[in-house]
DNA sequence: TGTACATCAGTGAACGCGCGTTCACTGATGTAC
DNA sequence: TGTACATCAGTGAACGCGCGTTCACTGATGTAC
């Protein structure tokens, strides 16, 4: 029994598994150059100095690779939210001590929600400008005859439930406002359309799909606070494709600050404002 | 002199513009089966019952028939969203009386600036649920190594440039809430990373950047308007994007309440509370 | 009104390219006795 | 330790397909006198 790292596989194995490895590196180099639809199978066997049936032996079609990149993107991104929310809290909490722990996804500091919120925020963001056509891949216009199979889901469920993990824990410790003051309270929104009442009161339809999803991910959190988390979800989807797909371009551009400031209004929309104050 | 829709173009120029029209339209259809990337110069002259070569008399390049589509959907996008806004405000000022006027997109009635705003995003919503490719054309995932010319930006800022008129027109009424009062009030955002600062103030070169904004759209509004409207914008369209790209599947679908509520939600945050009630 | 010429739309063949996938095969690696 | 067999990785050729773009051409439409 060795402690190398290679230890109980035969040499096949670790050729196989390596050469897995590799052929997905390769493929998300093409991806950025070429995007979804340019991924060949040819010439990531070229480039790998392979002949093109070679690949066959790793994946089974190109709609299989396709399926495995969407897969370990949505874990990149799902584990960098997963790690800076956690990670923060942790730091907070006077966790794991010494060394360059934690921080690795925005510098978040203080652990209080607000700081989790915000560094699991930074981190969704600073994955996709690192790799932005692995998230053009997950997050952009679906490939036209491709469809998504059922082992994304669980991948692709990561971010969102990191982001209901800080408030869940919000509300354990009572610091979650979860009556909606800040969001859009006031006079009438929606004059026309049936739908959406004269408030930010969340009844009818919208009171049942949250119901759905709070027994589905287990968050105990009022119906309220799920449809307003979900909507500062696709809030901080939106800005990062906008700056990504050029939308931003002559205006907002670079769009750290007007992310930064999208951020702030982002927790009081959620009802984290007022926990934990700053200088973590 | 003759009234007739031809007049004065000879049946050469007819032909041409008809055909020009022909094939934009069945570049559409292919759009919606098989993507920007499938879009294909001989398939949409097979289905034209011409030779491929004959479409390079209307246009010089595949590149250029993407073009060409994109500034129609940008075109189409924005208009509606001109009609909708503009339609609600003059039901209101008593324009246009009589005949089925208006209401072209939404059903929006009342002529308020909530109504106008609210109006104007379901316009949105509703051109992109209707033509889903095209806006996976314009606001999805960029076409890898396409660049879209200078004249795309015109028709681009259409959309953002009526939601502005609605601000604009609000402010000189006075019923604009330029404070920032409900979005992202009270405690302290951004709790590392510098920019941002302790609340919802608007400084720095976020400051500067609306400041260009306001010059170059001639929208006198105060740079904290522009920025909560800028991110209002990027909402809407996240909002949109996470509908029509699947990633609402199974929790928040049909999210038809779920755009009213955020719409209620964003008038708050861009400051139009409490302009006119509903009933109109 | 009629003729001579210029313009333009559409044809058909071709160039050169790349793609996904299959299949019979060689040779190396692993395994059972 | 050595041999016989099974497994598997990678090869090379082929099938059948579609693509964007060019080019010399025919024939119809428009225009000037």
């Amino acid at each position: 029994v060795s402690t190398a790292p290679h230890a109980g596989r035969t040499a096949r194995e670790r050729a196989r598994a390596e050469l897995t490895r590799e052929i997905k590196e390769e493929a998300r180099r093409q991806l950025s150059v070429s995007g979804a639809d340019g991924l060949s199978l040819r010439a990531v066997a070229r480039s790998l100095g392979m002949v093109s049936s070679a690949l066959y032996r790793y994946f089974p079609s190109r709609d299989n690779l396709l399926t495995a990149l969407i897969i370990d993107a949505y874990n990149a991104v799902g584990a960098a939210a997963e790690a800076a929310a956690g990670a923060a809290a942790e730091a907070a909490a006077g966790g794991p001590a010494g060394g360059p722990a934690g921080g690795a996804a925005g510098g978040a500091a203080s652990g209080d929600a607000c700081g989790r919120w915000a560094a699991a925020c930074r981190a969704v963001r600073g994955w996709a400008l690192a790799n932005p056509h692995e998230y053009a891949l997950i997050y952009g216009s679906p490939v036209p005859g491709y469809q998504a199979p059922a082992d994304t889901v669980g991948p692709a469920a990561r971010v969102p439930l990191a982001f209901l993990s800080v408030l869940r824990d919000a509300a354990e410790h009572g610091v979650l406002d979860a009556g909606g003051a800040s969001g859009g309270a006031g006079g009438a929104g929606g004059a026309a359309g049936g739908a959406g009442g004269a408030g930010a009161e969340v009844g009818g339809r919208l009171a049942e799909q949250a119901a759905v999803l709070a027994e589905a991910t287990g968050a105990a959190l009022p119906p309220g606070v799920l449809v307003r988390a979900v909507i500062a979800w696709t809030q901080l989807f939106g800005m990062i494709s906008f700056e990504l797909f050029g939308q931003l371009v002559g205006s907002f551009e670079p769009a750290d600050d007007l992310f930064e400031h999208a951020i702030a209004l982002m927790l009081g929309l959620v009802g984290l404002t007022g926990t934990g104050g700053p200088g973590g």
